[in-house]
RNA sequence: GCCGUUGUAGCUCAGUGGUAGAGCACUUCCUUGGUAAGGAAGAGGUCGUGAGUUCAAUUCUCAUCAACGGCUCCA
């Protein structure tokens, strides 16, 4: 007999051999029917495997964010299955359950053939027949010998290559219905369980994920354990489209592109400059505020001061190619500190100027590849909340802490919530390729941003070769509501650009010193920014950031003159207002401005014009009574300094 | 850059081997209307660009540019 322990602490005898699936049986049948895997002493097991010793037990199901897991890389097999059973011949790589977005896909390489998302919609097909048949996933372990001739005979020269890393005793495969694979596991009992499945889109991707290798088809899905739940996915991404910053960008009239002036090239339309504008007060003024001083730095320049940076030999690729004047090179910028060293370098410097912190709004180019660009989210001309911090060894942590603190200061003026910290590391084995060779120092910086960020009780992730090239950092990742992840601000430790600009300060003891150097953009670039703010309010931009921040809505052209004195007194008390004269009925004036997503709407007839008052409407909320046009005025000018976020 | 898809009016989209259509937006007129679309008329497109096939191409083929979905990349 064996003892196992379920997750409110109960003990229950089974035989040796008892199932996780059995066991839910003895539970309930109900239970059963729902379960999906099963969490051993906090290992992921297929829920029919024999439980051999005494066992801390949970049920996995689709309530378990791994038995979604478990479900969706069980459908990536049964995807797999119908593809081999369409298409023989063809041979696989990895099929895995994702998160974002949900869903699992499987790498395929196709030999000659290809499919389009016509396909697709069969192979679904398929996978519905083969799931109804309900088949069982069955494990099997093999060992290494067995696993390669099965692959070899196969020719399947990509499991061959998983097997490589494998040795006997971790080899395991699993079976359902024609279609067997090499496989860590777990699965779900069998195929019955997938009810709904939507294959969502095919594409390309590299073998191993490197572009020198061949590329495979990857073709993505998703499913569910009823069709009830598809249909409500579907209706959330259709939601989720909505607010997509591209759609709400052209809407709203933020920001277009053309083709004559070229890909990734943004310009900004007067209601996008608008945001911009706001988004520079509120950085000049917590600059300000935080000792910093502003500069203002040429968006070019020579070829030489790259080679002195250190840029040019690692992103020479993803600059606008140099041109040529008087037998100099210049280049466009791609990053706006090397201009701010040489601002530092420009008088000599004592510790008592430090720290000393430089800030610009800087302009740089990237020649971003083609396939990257995406909206304001990956462009090649941005517009970065750029500022270097000089500073002494001593100073670092303060200095470092301070731009953390800065981050969070402007979270929480935008109500952003949804991010995460990444420590971001640089990968040893890179040394000198991706990363300035100095271990010592790599290491040194790297503990100094970890003991900050635990300092500052801020919940972080380490990730491992994602560094800058001079110095580990600290990014706050978010994502696009389409799901693609983005790093939204950036706060940076170089100890590397100081010393290749000859960048010094003299001690208390008239000594030469190096400062390290903060690269720091806590509201990251305008572009991307601005993107992910339209996402995060889905349109519906506070007060202080709207463009326009209220519009005067005459009843009829008898009140349009009413309607501009009106407008005339907020314009005074800098508030950005309009006048709606068109000859149009009040509710089409509504619908239009509501669209637009403008804060306040004032409605102004007979009845205001007499009283000299105002009827407020709320956007998205409704009327909201009427008002004295100074009473008006008072209320949304607090709200407006305040930069109130509801 | 790579794989795949798409490209028709300002926007959203129909459609065709015989040089094009809808709704919204725009202009004018009627209407002067009280909290999410009043009515009528009009104007607007060398069907992304270039080449080829054809008596004839927006439609078929190729190239190219751009956008979209991924992959790779992201100082």
């Amino acid at each position: 007999m064996i003892t196992i322990t379920l997750p409110d602490g109960a003990k229950r005898q089974y035989e040796e051999g008892t199932t996780a699936l059995e066991i839910a049986k003895s539970i309930s049948e109900g239970l059963a029917r729902k379960v999906l895997a099963a969490e051993i002493n906090g290992e992921v097991w297929d829920a029919t495997r024999p439980i051999k010793d005494d066992a801390a037990l949970k049920l996995l199901t689709w309530n378990d964010k791994d038995g979604q897991m478990t479900f969706w890389h069980s459908s990536a097999h049964l995807m797999a299955e119908a593809v081999e059973q369409k298409y023989p011949g063809v041979k696989f790589w990895v099929g895995p359950p994702i998160e974002n977005p949900r869903g699992f896909y499987y790498d395929i390489d196709l030999g000659d053939r290809k499919i389009s998302e016509e396909d697709l919609a069969d192979l679904e097909k398929t996978m519905r027949e083969l799931a109804k048949q309900g088949n069982a996933y069955v494990r099997k372990e093999m060992s290494k010998k067995e696993a390669v001739d099965f692959f070899s005979e196969k020719g399947d020269e990509y499991k061959l290559d998983l097997l490589q890393k494998l040795s006997d005793g971790e080899i395991t495969f699993y079976t359902q219905g024609n279609f067997t694979d090499l496989c860590r596991g777990p699965h779900i009992p069998d195929t019955g369980f997938i009810k709904a499945i939507k294959l969502t889109n095919i594409a390309g991707a590299y073998w191993k994920g490197d572009e020198k290798n061949k590329q495979l088809t990857r073709i993505y899905g998703v499913s569910f354990p009823s069709q009830k739940e598809l249909d409500e996915y579907l209706v959330l991404l259709e939601e989720a489209k909505k607010r997509d910053h591209r759609k709400l960008g052209k809407e709203l009239g933020i920001y277009t592109l053309d083709d004559d002036v070229g890909p990734g090239l943004i310009m900004w339309l007067p209601n996008g400059t608008v945001i911009i504008e706001e988004l520079e007060k509120l950085a000049k003024e917590t600059e300000l505020e935080a000792g910093y001083k502003r500069v203002v730095t040429p968006h070019i320049a020579k070829e030489s001061m790259y080679l002195t940076s250190g840029h040019l030999p690692y992103y020479a690729d993803s600059m606008y190619p140099p041109m040529e004047m008087e037998g100099e090179k210049y280049y466009l910028r791609s990053m706006n500190c090397p201009h701010h060293h040489k601002i530092f370098a420009a008088e000599p410097k004592s510790y008592r100027d430090l720290p000393y912190r430089v800030a610009e709004y800087g302009t740089v180019y990237r020649y971003e590849q083609s396939g990257e660009l995406f909206g304001l989210m990956r462009v090649r001309c941005l517009h970065m909340n750029d500022a270097h911090i000089y500073c002494t060894k001593e100073q670092f942590n303060d200095e470092f802490r301070a731009v953390n603190d800065m981050y969070l200061k402007y979270f929480k003026i935008f109500g952003i919530d949804k991010y995460v910290m990444r420590l971001s590391l640089h990968s040893p084995d890179k040394l000198g390729i991706k990363y300035v060779n100095e271990p010592e120092l790599w290491k040194e910086t790297e503990t100094m941003v970890r003991n900050v960020l635990r300092a500052s009780d801020i919940p972080y992730v380490e990730v491992q070769d994602e560094a800058a090239f001079y110095g580990p950092k600290i990014d706050v990742q978010i994502y696009s509501v389409i799901g693609r992840e983005f790093t939204l601000a950036t706060n940076q430790v170089d100890f590397s650009q100081g010393r290749s600009f000859k960048l010094q300060y003299t001690t208390p003891d008239n000594q030469t010193e190096t400062p390290l150097i903060i690269h720091r953009a806590p509201l990251g670039t305008h572009e991307r920014f601005i993107g992910f703010l339209l996402e995060h309010y889905a349109g519906k931009l506070p007060l202080w950031l709207a463009p326009v921040q209220v519009k005067v809505l005459p009843i009829s052209d008898k009140f349009t003159d009413y309607a501009k004195a009106v407008s005339e007194k907020l314009k005074k008390a800098d508030i950005r207002c309009e006048v709606d004269d068109r000859n149009e009925k009040i509710g089409k004036k509504i619908r239009d401005t509501e669209l637009m997503k403008v804060p306040y709407m004032l409605i102004v007839g007979e009845k205001e014009l007499n009283e000299n008052k105002v009827a407020v409407r709320v956007q998205g909320k409704g009327d909201a009574g009427v008002k004295g046009v100074d009473e008006f005025t008072a209320e949304i000018t607090v709200e407006i300094k305040e930069r109130r976020s509801v």
